[in-house]
DNA sequence: ACATTGAATTTTAACGGTAAAATTCTAGCA
DNA sequence: TGCTAGAATTTTACCGTTAAAATTCAATGT
């Protein structure tokens, strides 16, 4: 790959003028510019983005580390992410956390010493204070699903325990009240502020929290499954189940039928997120929409504006889930 | 963030005593070692490896393009890969292409630009010569889901003509001999690959390809919709409805259910991919396994032997398809 | 014609590491 | 004791670029 020395020699200026007109900005006479730019096609010149970065101290790419790089919820958040800085000419790294301390951790480092802009983080294992000692550091640090005290003006968060409200409260007015509840994985404060809210419309309606039917399941189908059947191994009685997330929904909608219970008339399923998948169970899944890509693209926006200098940028800080009604919850005879 | 300088003044030593003892392998004396490394943690030192990879031109870092960050496709080739290389110690650097013919170079050149010791690209929209060209460079590229003539070394493919051939076949072996087929965008290499298969298996059986009972959707759900409403627009006739991918089998399951079929009774789909999803459809769908995930593991793999030296792999650089029979297809009566 | 000035360009020193070449140490041996 | 081989360590140049400081250039006003 030809290198910026070859171009200067070719073009018969100095480095620092090919660097300038590579960068645009500062001032190179047209004569010259059109010189070096020749040379560039010429040679086929690309700028080492390694050498621009050790040098300038920018990379003009962000760094993003989420937990999983399959599952809907990953996927429309990065694209989310991605389409939004793209589209401003900036690049991303991607990385994962796996939902553990240490690899969060690496992850973290990795992106760090591969000296991003800034970094947007899904992290969920590391604990706030190791996040607040992050922040300290020089490359600014952004926080999805996630709010932490004092960091409010870095995080992109949703009101998760709004959203298991919304579900309970929803299928409380269809006239259930022995409701079952698998929950996400509890160390994840997404999965504890659902069950929070979920917990809120229960005692605003006057019905008691049971532990018999409640699950932790692993917000993957098998949760869904493994819920259920949890439940029915142990007798238990109720018209409605609420998952935390669409997926182990989908689990227990598949694990019902083969069950042979009838949908939605034996058994009244809400979900969470409302991933694109969530219009094509059957019946169609009753959830929480949860606007993950519309997120992705503020995290971005809000890197856009404080670290591009991208003005005339409006941010939502906090966004709101709201119930999107479908099939999969009736009305209770 | 402290520098190797840094290190080396506490420690009172060289520089590249330094080095050497970050990159393991020379000779330290086992005290200077020790000095070196307590020097390291008291500063909290990490390498930055933005300028490692400038001077050493290796980065421990592989680039992968996908076509989109969502989607249960490219979620599980991405994991695949990642998984696969993060046990080994490197990175995954990931960027898009939006099968577009621009930003799949841009997205090439960036990853070139970054140092990655090698690159894992999913490419649609880029022509061959293209891919040809760049293998000229110093960077190796590897190919998923697609094969270039001369390159066979560095594709891992899968082979779609016979997973369209299955799916055909397999509809036929039920009964069915009307059968509508909705394609994937025939720029893919993918797409047209099934569809060959398509035509293959009905040509062996005697079952004329009919355009009336073709159309190309864009492996979505709405091209499952879309595509099933254009037939039924057209009055056509036909038992069996084949998908070129799950996505647009559970889309065109939807819709069937909204004009009031009864699945599958009235109407066999079967799809191809075998997303993770395609088990929570209902019926559940009847579908072609398309091992993807493997098959990143794979990529990997083959970089892993041939560019992090790592010997006793075997590598398998094609890929077979399977019929994963579930509900969705029926005998026809 | 000649300072003056601001723009265009070049020189030079970083950026934070690696690696080859050069040097210093340390033992072992004649 | 003096020499030497091999290990440990340091010196030095370089990776490809940016950016501040230095220099050259061209136009302007007097």
């Amino acid at each position: 790959m030809a290198t910026i020395y070859e171009v200067s020699k070719l073009a018969s200026v100095s480095l620092a003028t090919v660097s300038r007109v590579i960068n645009k900005n500062s001032r190179v006479s047209d004569k010259t510019r059109k010189k070096v730019l020749d040379a560039m096609t010429e040679l086929g010149y690309r700028p080492n983005s390694i050498a621009q970065s050790l040098a300038s101290n920018r990379s003009n790419s962000v760094g993003i580390l989420v937990s999983e790089l399959h599952g809907p919820f990953f996927g429309q958040m990065m694209a989310g992410i991605e389409s939004e800085l793209r589209a401003a000419g900036k690049h991303v790294i991607i990385t994962t956390g796996h939902s553990e301390e240490d690899k969060e951790k690496d992850g973290i480092e990795f992106l760090i010493s591969r000296n991003c802009d800034a970094i947007i983080l899904h992290v969920e294992a590391v604990s706030d204070d190791y996040i607040i000692e992050l922040c300290k550091g020089k490359t600014p640090i952004y926080l999805m699903s996630r709010l932490v005290d004092g960091l409010d003006e870095k995080c992109i968060s949703l009101n998760n325990e709004l959203g298991g409200y919304l579900a309970t409260e929803s299928v409380i007015k269809q006239g259930h009240s022995t409701i079952a509840y698998i929950a996400g994985p509890q160390f994840k404060a997404d999965s504890k502020d659902r069950l929070a809210g979920h917990q809120r419309a229960l005692a605003e309606n006057n019905i008691a929290f049971s532990d018999s039917l409640y699950f932790e399941g692993d917000f993957k189908e098998t949760g869904g499954s493994d819920g259920l059947k949890h439940f029915m191994d142990n007798k238990q009685e109720f018209s409605a189940l609420i998952c935390a997330n669409d997926e182990m929904a989908s689990g227990a909608i598949t694990y019902a039928r083969e069950q042979g219970f009838s949908l939605p008339k034996d058994l009244s399923i809400i979900g969470f997120d409302n991933i694109i998948f969530a219009r094509h169970t059957y019946p169609k899944l009753t959830t929480i929409d949860n606007p993950v890509n519309l997120m992705g693209h503020m995290a971005a926006k809000l890197v856009l504006k404080n670290i591009y200098q991208q003005k005339n940028i409006s941010i939502t800080h906090s966004f709101e889930p709201t119930l999107i009604t479908r099939d999969s919850v009736i009305c209770k005879t």
